[in-house]
DNA sequence: CGTACGGTTGATACATATCAATATGCGTGG
DNA sequence: CCACGCATATTGATATGTATCAACCGTACG
């Protein structure tokens, strides 16, 4: 759970709720979504919801870094681009998580759907003025940059050290660790191209690793997008 | 210039210097080595000078995160292992860094001496009561996680995307703009093996680049420590 | 002067990239 | 419902960049 979404919802910032659709969604939406039952209309008071459609960019790499992100559905690839088109992405975001934020005036990032999703676009100086005079705002601002730091960090290791076989073993157990679906099974939304943009390396090798931990029984492709965890201990031990 | 250094030296943190010597010693080694002028005996009163010694450990991983670090004078290697041994350098601090700022309770690196060199050790606990109830200072560690976020995600870009050649031209680059010296010209303070675990290489590649580049006339390498940068242009290329 | 450590250079191996072909799935329109 | 076409994924053959293994060099230091 994002500390900012949850700080958002604390009783202290509680307004009264917009009427009207927007306002109305937001609530169901992120309700069904994660289950809490923490009041949220706070973010439609904060910010607005908006859809992208798969591929759709949601904002440009140094772009004026206006506003902050939090998804509602779907999943969002946030990335940099070298200048022959070689592409790195940073982090992949699903529901509850934060993108955006930043201390420059820019993005250092550009920011694209993964596919169909929804995303609540809150203004920077909103959140900064209530930040300003909200100590326990300011410090949810803070950990949810820390956060990115840590596992940007982590990151940082399986890029510099792990083999193909590591990285995606990883990638697979992080995946599965975030999308609280059926225990032992994930449903990446993410195409082969993009996970081996996000783990440095090629589609070819990104595909031949999960076959390979087909054959070897560790996981279970029914198809192409669905992965059956069906050893986690032999994943873990690729972890290291 | 680091900024919880800045936030540390304005003048509302200003206490009355404690007498005695080692408050003395971080004044004027701070000045000493960066050249500013602001009060910094603000330092003194929140931490303690320590020196360490090549290659001995200032924090190992996952021990109580209880302080953290201002490099005064030599460098700071920050890093992460493998269970094999595999490591990964997160960062060098140099003089003016801080390093060791946690939102966990532990710290989830480990943190060496590159060669001799002392730190300010600052008690989180302080720092954290002084944070509280003062906006400002508080607005200041953010921005140092921030910071820090910034580099490893441009760092990741290196690990995930870039050649032997771009890494190493990056590297280079960095350093040269990060250690105040004489321009076109970089004293490295680590080892080409610390080179090769920062950049995700070996230490045969690291090397090998490195003749390549001064072979290419890009650099000079007068001593191993010392390089020239002689073309910054074509480094600048290889940057992308 | 010799030893040790860090660095360089060379020969070879190997993991992953690249190039190329084939397969699978999926939306669209008949 | 099926046929087509396109995008995505898999698989194969080969190339290549970097790792590995090994020898050698140079400088600092006792």
């Amino acid at each position: 759970m994002s500390t900012i979404a949850a700080a958002l919802t604390q009783k202290a910032y509680v307004q009264p709720p917009l009427s009207g659709a927007v306002a109305g969604r937001v609530s169901r939406a992120w309700q069904d979504e994660t289950g809490t039952r923490q009041p949220t209309d706070i973010l439609a008071g904060l910010g607005v919801v908006t859809t992208f459609s798969r591929n759709s960019e949601i904002f440009a790499e140094d772009a004026p870094a206006d506003h902050i992100f939090l998804v509602l559905s779907g999943a969002v690839r946030v990335c940099k681009l070298l200048g022959d088109g070689r592409r790195q992405i940073e982090t992949f975001c699903l529901p509850g998580d934060v993108f955006g934020w930043e201390t420059a005036p820019r993005h250092r990032f550009s920011a694209e759907a993964v596919n169909e999703c929804r995303v609540v676009r809150v203004k920077r100086s909103i959140l900064f003025a209530r930040a300003a005079d909200d100590a326990e705002l300011a410090h949810a601002l803070w950990a949810l940059t820390a956060g990115e730091l840590s596992r940007t960090q982590n990151h940082l290791l399986v890029l510099g050290r792990k083999t193909a076989q590591e990285r995606v073993a990883t990638f697979l157990l992080d995946m599965a660790a975030r999308s609280a679906g059926t225990a032992g099974e994930v449903t990446l939304p993410m195409s082969r191209q993009d996970i081996a943009d996000y783990l440095g390396l090629t589609i070819e090798t990104v595909s031949r690793t999960l076959t390979h931990l087909e054959d070897a029984a560790v996981i279970a492709l029914p198809s192409s997008r669905r992965v059956v965890l069906k050893d986690g201990g032999a994943l873990r031990g690729l972890n290291s």
